[in-house]
DNA sequence: GGGCCGTACTG
DNA sequence: CAGTAC
DNA sequence: GCCC
């Protein structure tokens, strides 16, 4: 299989060179369609609003349990490629018999590979000219899009001509999905396209040929344009959801997507169509990852005790060549392998079992995860990927985004390309479904696909409203089914909460990701105010900041004290320290606080002295004895921690904030029925080790 | 078909 | 309690 | 989404 993959890798290669080297912004059409688009654009996105709407409101009648159900309607689940049969196949090849039927869509390896496999199943004759003679139109018919490009070099290199004009002798258009049929005709002077010459197609069409060996049906159903109508049949034409790749909504945030309002219905091509967000709050910074870090030290006693992660490259190699592919690799084969820990911590004994059982080693805090991919076979893969899962993640899906980000991370590790399903399929925590996604990113990008469903404006409309602090799935689609559009729309009009009102008061802010060096300078701000309260209060600087990141989404701070109860540190926090950095003018307002009877957390804003940038700041009071706990707990990641916890109750034990615990009862689905009894909450590296997880640094915890 | 972390704060 | 956040 |  390995060495298959690095074959498919060689091959593959020059396509993932034209990937790599064209980042043009996305499809720009030739300039005479930059005008026209803008205004079909608007007609579109008005007329399909409805539309989209009421596909998707239908979706809310299937069962909300049924994850698997198809969210298409049944008439239209048939298309759906992955799942079901291929398309029809107009001249089958001999290739296409029933083995195909099979496996649905199965890469012509004859063509990536060059060392046959054994396998018999796979052996398939060269389909090498496959679209010989045809001419293939593309729409745009430029390379500027670097999934069209790949489309265009994979049909050509299967014997299509590509036309660089329009002509009589195109056999097919190929279209962006970005594209509909009013902007074809419109850009070709037609009235209409002869379709008994000319076949107009999605721009999946080419992949789907290929991956079914045959010519399929170009008249499908699924290759409709957007726009396009089939005779006379005055059907809505609403397919996008149709194909196989497709956004599915959550399952079980399926809830109701209102109708539109009567004010989105109405809007007039004279006022803004577009939800987009305003320029003003088009700051959101991606996390760039670190490539280099800072330099300086964590000093300051305070925040400091984290040394910065050592020279990358080591870790990078240790792992992509270390146990861990391996374990990938043959996986099921050892029996209980010995806690080999690179970096080995394991105090001595502490009643930890230095055996660890074989399927402790399927979670994820088992294994270093660095978080990084630029050196990845895969990067290409896993960066499309984890598109999806934020895109999944932001509509509030429970539990794609867990699905995603567990293959993201097998896929990290995998030393070679993954190209083919059932490459792909071996992996772990790599069904189905997401081989099949794999695989057809390596022929287009569905990339497409993805900013399709991110242009659904109703949905740009949620996602823009979930940025803002304190507006979550429900809000947030309450407020859209009320119509509102824009934070304008918010600001003036809709019943929001004194935090929502501060969220979007400061969405810009809060939405913008705080340099490390900032970080820093918020957290010995804090520290010093504490210290001048207490020489004995200790502040760490958390979160993503504790990991390594270059910036950080906000600031988190555990302040704690070697002697004091919570108790006492709380009051001392809620009644002077946040006093005083509220005079100082450091700290902006509370979002969230503990009273001082009970509690442990504050959420607020604050801003630097000179500075009119407010910084979502979290602050965690841990007394000493569960210091070692609440570090876990906020250095994450996310991933990270609930690998450990669910660990910790396969184990009959509990691990949160506070501490781990042991003798944990839990009844039916792992339901928590006794508190247990507290193993350890002041040692970090003891929560570990008694868990049988190797010891973790901060930055290897990047899941 | 059910589970997928466990908790704190708000209204 | 639901919703939100970490 | 995947896994058991």
């Amino acid at each position: 299989m390995a060495t298959e993959d690095a074959a498919l890798k060689v091959k593959v290669a020059r396509f993932e060179e034209l990937y790599a080297l064209d980042d043009s912004q996305d499809d720009e059409p030739d300039e005479g369609l930059l005008q026209s688009m803008a205004m079909l654009k608007r007609k579109r996105s008005e007329k399909s609003e409805p539309l989209a709407q009421t596909s998707s409101s239908s979706m809310t009648a299937i069962s909300k349990r049924d994850r698997d159900a198809p969210e298409i309607p049944a008439k239209l689940q048939k298309l759906s490629r992955t799942t079901s049969a291929p398309p029809s196949l107009i001249s089958p090849h001999k290739t296409a018999s029933s083995r195909q039927l099979r496996r649905t869509s199965t890469l012509p390896k004859s063509v990536v590979t060059t060392t046959p496999t054994s396998d018999p199943a796979d052996v398939a004759p060269k389909p090498a000219k496959l679209f010989s003679g045809l001419h293939f139109y593309f729409f745009p018919n430029n390379l500027k899009n670097p999934g069209r490009k790949f489309r265009i070099q994979k049909a050509e290199e299967y014997g299509a001509k590509w036309e660089q004009a329009f002509s009589a002798t195109v056999t097919h258009i190929v279209v962006d999905r970005s594209m509909n049929y009013d902007q074809i005709l419109q850009y070709l002077r037609l009235d209409a396209i002869p379709q008994q010459n000319i076949h107009v197609v999605d721009e999946r069409y080419p992949a789907d040929c290929i991956s079914f060996r045959s010519i399929v049906d170009a008249g499908q159903r699924q290759y409709y344009i957007k726009g396009y109508k089939p005779q006379q049949v005055s059907e809505p034409t609403v397919i996008p959801r149709a194909d196989s790749l497709q956004l599915k909504p959550a399952g079980r945030a399926v809830q109701t997507r209102e109708p539109q309002t009567l004010s989105q219905r109405t809007t007039t091509t004279l006022s803004d169509p577009s939800p987009v967000k305003p320029a003003s709050m088009a700051t959101t910074v991606e996390d760039p990852s670190p490539g280099k870090r800072a330099l300086e030290p964590s000093d300051s006693s305070l925040s400091a005790g984290w040394e910065r992660p050592g020279p990358r490259e080591q870790i990078v190699l240790s792992y992509c060549f270390g146990t861990d592919s391996r374990q990938l690799i043959d996986d099921d084969d050892d029996q209980g392998t010995t806690s080999t820990a690179t970096t080995g911590t394991n105090l001595l004994d502490l009643g930890s079992s230095t055996v660890v059982p074989k399927w402790q080693q399927r979670f994820q805090c088992m294994q270093q995860n660095t978080g990084k991919n630029e050196d990845s076979p895969n990067a290409e893969t896993i960066a499309l990927l984890q598109e999806m899962a934020e895109y999944y993640t932001q509509i509030k899906d429970e539990w794609r985004p867990i699905a995603y980000r567990k293959a993201i991370a097998t896929l990290r590790k995998h030393p070679v390309k993954v190209t083919t399903k059932e490459a792909a399929e071996k992996l772990p925590f790599i069904g189905e479904r997401l081989a099949a996604k794999i695989e057809e990113i390596t022929f287009a990008g569905f990339l497409q696909r993805l900013q399709s469903a991110r242009e659904e404006p109703a949905d740009q409309v949620l996602q823009l409203f979930l940025k803002v602090y304190g507006i979550g799935y429900a809000k947030g689609m309450r407020l859209v089914a009320q119509g509102y559009k824009t934070l304008e729309d918010l600001r003036t009009k809709a019943d929001l909460d004194q935090n929502q009102k501060i969220g979007l008061e400061h969405f810009d802010d809060f939405n913008t990701r705080v340099p490390r060096l900032e970080v820093k300078q918020h957290s010995d701000l804090v520290a010093k105010a504490a210290k001048n309260l207490n020489e004995g209060i200790q502040v760490y600087t958390m979160g993503s900041y504790r990991r390594g990141a270059e910036s950080t989404g906000d600031i988190d701070l555990v302040i704690t004290h070697a002697n004091w109860p919570m108790t006492r540190l709380r009051v001392m926090v809620i009644d002077s320290l946040v006093p005083q950095l509220f005079k100082q003018g450091f700290l902006k307002c509370a979002l969230a606080a503990t009273s001082r009877q009970d509690g442990s957390k504050w959420h607020g804003a604050s801003c630097l002295p000179g500075s009119n940038v407010w910084r979502r700041i979290d602050f965690l009071l841990v007394p000493a004895e569960e210091l070692g706990a609440a570090l876990i707990y906020f250095t994450g990641n996310d991933i990270f921690n609930r690998s450990m916890r669910l660990l910790a109750s396969k184990k009959g034990m509990r691990l949160n904030q506070r501490g781990l615990y042991k003798d944990v009862m839990r009844g039916k689905s792992r339901e928590k029925l006794t508190e247990g009894e507290l193993v350890e909450g002041r040692d970090e590296k003891k929560i570990f080790a008694i868990l049988g997880v190797p010891w973790r640094e901060p930055w290897e915890r990047i899941c």
